[in-house]
DNA sequence: AGTTTGACTGGAG
DNA sequence: CCTCCAGCCAAAC
């Protein structure tokens, strides 16, 4: 495996989160996994923390694995609940209802 | 240049 | 349901 090319590597996470439709998610993993980097979860992560809201990305469609929100980010599940997505009594999201399926 | 951190993940306890 | 943990690997210290 070549060394992986950061600056590619933000631009095809940019461009796989623009595509997120609304009322949708996605996880990680499986942005890390279509940009052809599948152990990278952790870097997407870490390039959307980054993310400005100049940037206009819908990066809060972007939940754990687990349908979690990011600890630490307040919003994140109310700016979830705006597009009508419900939330179970643990706080959790029905990953099979809301996940996003490439076409 | 070595160590710690982190918007992760899946599995164990 | 929750916390903890090993494996992960570039970024930040």
């Amino acid at each position: 495996m070549p060394k992986i090319d950061m600056d590619l590597f933000t631009k095809d996470v940019y461009n796989i989160v623009k595509e997120i439709p609304f009322g949708q998610v996605t996880f990680y993993g499986e942005i890390a996994r279509l940009t052809g980097w599948p152990q990278h979860a952790r870097l997407v992560g870490t390039v959307l923390s980054k993310v400005t809201p100049e940037q206009k990305l819908p990066c809060h469609r972007v939940v754990d694995s687990q349908g979690r929100t990011v600890p630490g980010w307040e919003s994140h599940r109310q700016l979830l609940e705006a597009e009508g997505i419900v939330f179970s009594a643990s706080g959790r999201i029905n990953m099979k209802r809301y996940a996003w399926k490439v076409k």
